[in-house]
DNA sequence: CCAACTCTGGAACGGTACTCCATTGTGGAT
DNA sequence: ATCCACAATGGAGTACCGTTCCAGAGTTGG
């Protein structure tokens, strides 16, 4: 518990050097900087030229600190505007249809872990620690309104919202580089020694993943992240016919995406 | 590197009172019982009345104990015949449609985390750090192979294997009691207290979490999971429907399988 | 019996998160 | 103007962690 709760804000008192927002933000810029084990309270005190002390009477403790600092990244990252200031201007804008909207999230969380490698790990330390903490509620509300738009009735909203964040959860931590985002070179380098590998395991243990090595070898993780979104979206748009509610078998064509030729 | 690489067996010279295979043993016991924190080499040192030294020699490193004792738990979990002996004896069997394998294999993943709270800390760990990993590699083995079966078409097995994966993965992981397993009653008053806590949100941020505050408290884990693997899989089948290349539109049941009762 | 080699375990080392506490600076009351 | 209560600080210290070092014990082939 940060002291902090007791009467905040009397009159700022002093002229408050180091808030609790300094050291979410030096703690954010140490992560991508010089990678996730550099985050310790020494790297902290230095940098902020102070001491423990001062640190531990703002934050309570390391946990609360990386749980703090992986919310703030994902807040910027699910807020509307955040990749594509595209639009060139005015009125455009209307045509956006709940896929697309949930598509946007997605990408959204997906560019944010790109560009923290840091915030795979985060994510999926929160997530199975503090399952349902403020940075699963954040996610799930961003993708929980567009489910809704989507005419899923209403006693599906929670299973329909939940399959989609944990897809979305499993893809993002599995695109990590966990150091230093990785060179055209390196990552296809990495992905032939990977892909070489697989073909050398034993066939009778892993036939399928020997089956898939080469194609394994040219895959886009982008580009496979959103195709698995839509598997999902036609699944739920298969499941739960958005228009008519009284249709008894669901006529899976024609249905779907009415979005858009799909990125 | 344990430097035990170096000729193995050239005839147990010793009589091996420490074998890697009783530290990763013990290992899981510790995890099992004392919780994921209480893994630490003076633990192990302790109970298996040795000294550091002689763990790594065995072993390595932390990490990589780790990891072994992850892997020796999934493997068990996705093994054949772990969860249902209920089958009385003899020849029924043959009607496992790959849908019911991928299933199988499904839970018997989150039978796992259940049992074994640590682990889905520990999958989401390793599925980061290593995403290409030997839990990896078992665990997409064992979807894929169904997937094969159900008629995907040889250019999408990656992609459609991936979706599974990263939803199963997703999900287990938020399946965590991070502490011993919860009483039936422990998990209501937590859901109850989830449930009243996201009632009382902000109406304009979380219109949407406050909307199913209530269905949540009621919902039961392992139900709802299988429901996200049902609509993933009928995402899949609508997108690839399963025997003909040209029918229109695919008939849920019935289909696919000519596979083999597995291994 | 010796020599070689596998395997052991106690005693360190460096690093971590975190706590304790004397001290500083400030605003409000007197 | 003075003093005081107290928010805020930072240095020194604690307890524990993973890991390394190394002297030796145990076993086997020569």
């Amino acid at each position: 518990m940060t002291r902090m709760a007791t009467r905040t804000r009397r009159s700022e008192r002093r002229r408050q050097v180091l808030t609790r927002e300094r050291i979410i933000e030096t703690a954010v810029e140490l992560l991508d900087t010089t990678g996730a084990d550099a985050l310790t309270v020494r790297a902290l005190t230095s940098r902020l030229a102070t001491g423990p002390g001062a640190i531990y009477w703002h934050i309570g403790n390391m946990s609360e600190l990386l749980e703090a600092a992986t919310d703030a990244v994902v807040a910027t990252a699910l807020a509307p505007r955040s990749a594509e200031p595209a639009e060139p201007a005015g009125a455009g804008e209307a045509a956006a249809t709940p896929q697309d909207e949930i598509r946007a999230a997605a990408l959204g969380l997906f560019d944010a872990v790109t560009r923290h490698p840091w915030l795979a790990a985060q994510l999926a330390v929160q997530f199975t620690r503090n399952p349902w903490g403020p940075v699963t509620l954040r996610i799930f509300e961003s993708i929980g309104r567009p489910v809704r738009a989507l005419g899923v009735p209403r006693s599906e909203w929670f299973a329909v919202a939940s399959t989609l964040v944990h897809y979305l959860l499993g893809a993002t931590t599995q695109t990590s580089q966990n150091a230093a985002p990785l060179s055209a070179a390196d990552r296809a380098a990495f992905l032939d020694t990977a892909s070489r590998a697989w073909q050398e395991l034993d066939p009778d243990d892993y036939p399928f993943v020997r089956a898939i090595a080469e194609q394994m070898r040219g895959h886009d993780d982008r580009e496979q992240f959103l195709t698995g979104v839509d598997l999902v979206l036609t699944g739920i748009t298969t499941l739960h016919p958005p228009t008519a509610p009284g249709s008894p078998a669901p006529a899976p064509e024609r249905l779907a995406q009415k979005g858009r030729p799909a990125r």
